[in-house]
DNA sequence: CTGGCGCTAAAACATACCAT
DNA sequence: ATGGTATGTTTTAGCGCCAG
């Protein structure tokens, strides 16, 4: 460091812009992200120039120099031609927390380092330097020294000077034995300076100058004035002997002088820069905690913040630019491609998002704009790992959506809605697994699908179906279906296909049912319709029981009533609860007249929950206990009321390790009915779909135990 | 030796216009 | 929408000068 010589001279920082300068020539030469530079500019170059400022005040000339190396390098990157300068410079400068990406403004940071003198010089009792400051310049009272007046040769501390009064505002004062606060003149009370709250009181004190050790007594204050007081000036001594009279005396520590902004009252430079930059952006706490602390890597989270400050080079951006390009959203191939667009309101991004939304809330509603969207993206409940993989969601979706639009771009290759929902996914569950986040909702762990014809438990973990644990068992909705046909029709209750009649409102309220005759239907077709009907009656009206079904203590359940689509209307009792209850004692199926052709099979197939447990028991030990926790219902039949709670309360009576048992089950029943099929389509556009189809011929040749080995 | 004054160059600030 | 550049205006640091 260049003692001695003009702290306005440009030498003194030569050394600095041109290390910095160094390092980006190198850093330059390589292919960086947007979050690589980010992290480079706030690890190394900020860091660069930090000695030398923390003596000398920085000149703006070298600031700006500064400013535009790591303003272009910021966004150009290692290219050659100038990039976008996409979001102004102090916005950029802004802590992470309120919006911006924590690049330091140097003037503040210099201000602050600076002031560090200032917090010394009251610190340290007997310092040399402090010794030779005060010889030079005087001491104006203890706590700092006199203004500056001279005009040559002083130049640096009159700069660490000037910035005492910002100090001294944001400090208090914290008073011990009193001996270098002055009674008067220093706002040591906490309400503000004496002398200008009681100005006709300061007026006739006899020392303007005394301390409080001069002034307090352990009998309390001893206040000398000129004269005696008039009667107009009692009030105003009365009043300030109320606001001085919580003083709690003295005590033997010295006077110090405490930071305002913190209960701890320590200075550090880092909490001065902070507040400095604060008090230049204003209060505005945005949702960018959301970005910053979700599991994403650094590059994405950068990505996010742009996209989340509206500013992502898309189309509407680059027209903006003056760049004339015809512009059309790449996923929809509608809209004009805005930032709100692309990322929250085209179709295909809406999608995406509903893969989420649905399981957070059934009502939830797209914000306007993608900081919106941030601010009220939050989980509410949960631990804190998912809540970080909850803020994640955003970032994922964001950035895959845009590198989808890039691909489509530049490369002309396209990805289906399935394959960008599939690519979210895993990205999601990639991050979380790199950063040891255990996300619970994260690909559903457990998958038991309670499809039409045919009921399937699957374990599902880090997105892989565990084959060896599948396990199925031909009892299923259509089963339940057919039961209570059968168990209608022994009642007297025939279902007429809504094909067979005709139905006419004579009267407002009176309805007469004609009854056609359509000979040429085919058995199966009525049976089809019949079965819609009954699986309409079976979803709602039906309710798991709580307990298993035993006839005796159903037998005076209350009837809930069913309208049939003919008129006449059917007191369904008991079977409400018998039906669903096969899912769990399969070999009720005995007990209902019609159903012998599977009374057989039924007595030695086990119940939905020892089907679970099965399942379990086959997968590795260590994930049992995961699994158990995180059960997921799909397919129609899951929608049936009290179904995830009978699952849950039976699981727990009979999961050995009494471990912690949840069932989750979408909380949009159109998802949960559909969800199977979405899985499908999923699956139907993932690449290793070629080898999981064959045709008709390769079926007939193997028959139908082949779907099961082709596609486990 | 000190304080005040005024000059000058440089810095800082403001504005307009252009490029990306 | 942002930064760069040119240009003009205002402020300030630095310094000499001079009277007291």
């Amino acid at each position: 460091m260049p003692l001695g010589s003009e702290h306005k001279a440009g030498k003194i920082w030569d050394g600095i812009i041109e290390k910095t300068e160094k390092k980006l020539a190198i850093w330059k030469s390589q292919y960086l992200s947007l979050g690589g530079r980010v992290t480079l500019i706030n690890s190394v170059l900020d860091s660069l120039p930090t000695y030398v400022m923390s003596l000398f005040p920085i000149p703006s000339s070298i600031v700006k120099v500064l400013d535009a190396l790591r303003r272009n390098f910021l966004w150009q990157g290692n290219k050659i031609e100038k990039g976008f300068n996409l979001v102004k410079w102090p916005v950029v400068q802004q802590s992470k927390e309120i919006g911006g990406l924590g690049v330091r403004n140097l003037k503040v940071h210099n201000m602050s380092l600076l002031s560090k003198w200032l917090w010394r010089y009251n610190q340290e009792e007997q310092a040399l330097w402090k010794e030779i400051i005060n010889h030079k310049y005087g001491q104006e009272d203890l706590w700092c020294t006199s203004e500056v007046n001279e005009t040559y040769g002083v130049g640096v501390w009159r700069t660490i000077r000037n910035l005492w009064e910002s100090l001294n505002n944001n400090s208090k004062i914290v008073v011990g034995r009193g001996d270098k606060t002055k009674f008067w003149l220093d706002d040591w009370c906490g309400n503000g300076i004496l002398r200008d709250l009681f100005p006709i009181l300061f007026s006739i004190c006899t020392n303007t100058n005394s301390k409080i050790e001069e002034m307090w007594s352990p009998q309390g204050w001893n206040i000398i004035f000129r004269r005696l007081l008039n009667d107009w000036e009692i009030d105003g001594m009365v009043e300030c002997l109320g606001l001085i009279g919580g003083f709690p005396g003295t005590t033997l520590e010295p006077d110090r002088l405490a930071w305002g902004h913190h209960k701890d009252g320590v200075f550090s430079v880092n909490r001065l820069y902070n507040w400095g930059l604060k008090r230049c952006a204003g209060r505005s706490i945005g949702p960018w905690n959301t970005i910053w602390k979700s599991v994403a890597p650094a590059k994405v989270k950068c990505f996010t913040w742009l996209v989340a400050r509206k500013k992502c080079l898309t189309h509407e951006a680059m027209q903006k630019r003056g760049i004339n390009i015809v512009s059309r959203c790449l996923l929809c191939k509608e809209a004009l491609e805005t930032n709100k667009h692309l990322f929250m309101h085209c179709k295909v991004t809406a999608q995406v998002w509903a893969l989420f939304t649905s399981i957070a809330n059934e009502y939830w509603t797209m914000p306007e704009h993608t900081s919106d969207l941030l601010s009220c993206w939050i989980k509410r409940g949960g631990s804190k790992s998912q809540k970080r993989w909850w803020r994640t969601v955003p970032a994922c979706i964001w950035w895959i959506i845009w590198k989808e639009r890039n691909q489509r771009i530049f490369e002309g290759k396209e990805c289906t809605i399935q394959k960008i929902k599939w690519k979210v996914i895993t990205t999601l569950g990639f991050w979380c697994k790199e950063q040891d986040i255990e996300e619970e909702i994260q690909l559903v762990d457990f998958i038991g699908s309670l499809g039409g014809g045919l009921t399937t438990v699957a374990p599902v973990h880090d997105g892989y179906v565990l084959q060896k644990a599948v396990c199925t068992s031909p009892i299923g909705g259509g089963i339940l279906t057919d039961c209570l046909i059968k168990s209608l029709e022994q009642k007297g209750i025939t279902i007429k296909p809504r094909y067979s009649f005709k139905r006419k409102e004579i009267r407002p309220g009176e309805f007469q049912t004609v009854d056609l005759d359509f000979p040429d239907t085919t058995e199966s077709y009525k049976l089809y319709c019949q079965r819609a009907i009954a699986s309409d009656i079976k979803e709602c009206v039906s309710r798991a029981p709580d307990t298993p079904y035993d006839d005796s203590s159903y037998s005076n359940i209350p009837t809930t009533s069913y309208e049939l689509p003919d008129g006449q209307t059917i007191e369904v009792g008991a079977d409400r609860f018998k039906i669903p209850d096969i899912l769990f004692n399969p070999s009720l199926v005995q007990t209902i007249p019609g159903m012998e052709s599977f009374a057989e099979t039924a007595a030695s197939l086990r119940g939905l929950p020892q089907m679970v447990i099965d399942s379990i028991n086959k997968c590795d030990v260590d994930i049992r206990r995961e699994l158990f926790s995180s059960i997921l219902l799909a397919g129609g039949t899951s929608s049936m009321q009290q179904l995830k709670e009978r699952l849950e309360k039976d699981l727990l009576e009979e999961s050995p390790q009494a471990a912690r048992v949840k069932v989750l089950a979408s909380g949009n029943a159109t998802e949960r009915r559909f969800s199977v099929w979405i899985g499908g389509s999923i699956l139907a556009s993932l690449g290793s779909f070629q080898q999981m189809w064959f045709s008709k011929s390769e079926y007939e040749e193997h028959g139908a135990s082949y779907v099961q080995r082709k596609c486990p």
